[in-house]
RNA sequence: GGUUUGGUAGCUCAGUUGGAUAGAGCAACGGUUUUCUAAACCGUCGGUCAUAGGUUCGAAUCCUAUCCAGACCA
């Protein structure tokens, strides 16, 4: 039981002591005491007005002589206005803290709620990841992070986008311009090489559609009869007959892919547990097209195509399967949404995908819902704002891409440069300087990505780095390194430590309340499924604690229960910097 | 045209179910190191919370309308 909840019970205790009244816990409200005034814990007493009977100052008034004389855990209070700030016992902030640097995983959730699968990631075989598809594996990853520390057991799928007209468009210009070549000959990573042919088929595309347009055919039909892109079109049509040598050069340039991206994700510090390939799941969905024709949920349209009106839901007709029998992609994610609970089970499904397809994924929840499907409820688009540049949106096949491999070993650079001018680590061996470098530099990227909620776009301008000081990874990083090294300063085993009851300073105390939130701070992140919230409740906490490092010494400090005190106080700030870190899959230096 | 998300300091962002005098970081300016890591700390400057109404003891937060920006659906 948290604070609240204790001091929630209390409240109610107190008003049936003092009025004869019962209320309801949700009538109880409970804050932060600002800084600026006495207290932890402030209850908000304007809205109990009608249940005293009595004016809020009055009302404060008697809450708190009840509180502090018929409880231990409240030893005083002040009101000021309709607020009545309760200072708390102590003894309880000190079993708080005794708890958080005993136990590594504070704040941790172990018994296991339900089971959620997040898909994220889902790249296209045809081009390497850009800024955009790092903002998406970073939320991903860590949401998944984020809701197994608050007690669900996590899948993380990647439904790979292995086949379509997209990626013939690379196999096309391969197959004329790439002379067999392959990454070891062309000195790149797999998923570049193939991102090179399909830039390179885009140029090829508009020439053709210029030539043709200047011979005086119009635009519109100059798009439809380019040779080039017939030549894709009839190639999607031999894969889908699985023709050999199409599906040959298909597999060699999606491994080459695949090696390409391993790497990234490596980098990244991202994993799946479940792959699912579009290739193998495009067929999907055609029996809940059968399903919902006899369900009366779709109806057929006399040129044969089926459709769903859902304009009493407030969006519109829309179509489930062509007139030729041919799926849309709301058809195979029908399919496979059925498919991934077939296999997991899950409560909940998560999809991280990008706020354009915000349309897309209405209309398939409300499709599964309507189609009786249970677990359609469980449903989840998170949602998330573009990354773009202050050119515009990135565009992959006019090479307006801000590349996540170029930008991942920029940022590692700039960590390096920074690192070396301030000159600290001149006897760390090298090894150890590359591990760290990585450390800070791409701390700093995730950061910078994941610290803005996810609904707002970002805005990333190439000419500026981004920055390493301030509200970033390494100020939290460089918080964490410190308190490693006081640590090893004073030299004792922590875990052995014992707290006895003295007077907190107001510092000591600020910090203690401060890491006192993790808990719920990981429950609702897990709620508002935001790993930005972790982000800054962990550069408060850093901040915090650099305020109290400032002004209460540690090794030279000469009494022992104070020393105690300020020991566990930064044992437990950094086991939480680590952990919640750990959830932004941004690593922490134990020196830097 | 419709749906939807956002608009808070020069810039980047916090701001819990409505609560106290709207907070940080960056930038600018000033200060702190014989003291545990100065990637730090302290201070100064900076606001019509897009605009206008409404709801109420109280609104950045809720409601309505409008403006701006993004995305999507025709």
């Amino acid at each position: 039981m948290n604070i609240s909840e204790k001091i929630s019970g209390l409240v109610i205790q107190c008003i049936s002591k003092l009025y004869q009244k019962d209320i309801e816990t949700e009538k109880i409200i409970l804050q932060q005491t600002r800084k600026e005034f006495e207290g932890e814990i402030t209850l908000v007493v304007f809205s109990l007005g009608k249940t005293s009977g009595k004016k809020p100052e009055q009302t404060a008034l008697e809450i708190g002589e009840w509180l502090k004389t018929n409880t231990d855990l409240i030893v005083d209070f002040n009101v000021v206005q309709g607020f009545l700030n309760l200072t708390i016992a102590n003894f309880y902030w000190l079993e708080v803290l005794h708890e958080q640097f005993l136990n590594t995983q504070y704040g941790y959730v172990k018994t296991i709620a339900e089971k959620v699968l997040i898909e994220y990631s889902s790249p296209n075989t045809n081009k390497p990841l850009h800024l955009g598809h790092v903002r998406n594996n970073l939320l991903g990853f860590s949401l998944g992070e984020i809701l197994k520390a608050a007690g669900f057991e996590v899948i993380k799928a990647n439904l790979v986008n292995d086949r379509g007209i997209h990626i013939c468009k690379s196999m096309v210009a391969y197959q004329k311009f790439g002379n067999d070549e392959t990454p070891e000959s062309a000195g790149l990573k797999g998923d570049h090489l193939v991102g090179k042919y399909y830039v390179r088929f885009d140029q090829e595309y508009k020439l053709e559609i210029k030539n043709l347009v200047d011979s005086g055919i119009s635009e519109d039909q100059a798009k439809k009869t380019a040779s080039i892109m017939q030549e894709a079109q009839q190639m999607l049509l031999d894969w889908e007959n699985g023709i050999p040598k199409v599906i040959e050069l298909w597999e060699k340039m999606n491994s080459w892919v695949y090696e390409g991206f391993a790497i990234t994700y490596k980098q990244l510090g991202v994993d799946f547990d479940q792959y699912y390939y579009e290739s193998k799941t495009y067929l999907l969905g055609k029996e809940i097209v059968e399903e919902g024709l006899e369900k009366g949920v779709f109806f057929r349209k006399p040129d044969n195509s089926v459709w769903i009106d859902l304009t009493a839901d407030g969006l519109d007709e829309k179509i489930i399967l062509r007139a030729d029998g041919t799926s849309v992609y709301i058809t195979q994610d029908l399919g496979t949404a059925e498919q991934k609970y077939h296999d997991f089970g899950m409560d909940q499904s998560i999809y991280v995908v990008g706020n354009e397809q915000e349309y897309h994924f209405k209309v398939l929840f409300l499709i599964l819902a309507k189609l009786g499907k249970t677990w359609a409820k469980g449903l989840y688009h998170l949602s998330y704002g573009m990354v773009d540049l202050p050119s515009g949106k990135m565009k992959s096949r006019e090479g307006t891409v801000v590349d996540a491999d170029d930008l991942m070993a920029e940022m590692i650079n700039e960590a390096k440069i920074q690192t070396e001018s301030l000159g600290k680590l001149d006897d760390m061996p090298n090894e150890q300087k590359e591990v760290l470098y990585s450390q800070i530099g791409l701390g700093a990227l995730k950061y910078f990505l994941l610290k803005v909620d996810p609904k707002k776009r970002i805005l990333f301008d190439p000419k500026e780095s981004i920055d390493l000081q301030g509200n970033t990874a390494p100020f939290i990083q460089y918080t964490y390194a410190r308190i490693n090294s006081v640590l090893r300063k004073v030299n004792v085993d922590v875990s052995e430590i014992k707290l006895n009851t003295i007077d907190l300073p107001k510092a000591e105390k600020e910090i203690i309340v401060q890491l006192a939130n993790f808990p719920a701070i990981i429950q609702s992140a897990a709620k508002e499924r935001s790993p930005a919230v972790v982000a800054n409740y962990l550069f408060e906490t850093a901040k915090e604690y650099n305020h109290f490092y400032h002004s209460s010494p540690i090794s030279t400090e000469s009494n022992q229960d104070l020393k105690n005190l300020r020991i566990a106080i930064s044992s437990a700030t950094a086991s939480i910097l680590k952990n919640g870190f750990s959830m932004l899959g941004i690593q922490v230096p134990e020196k830097m």
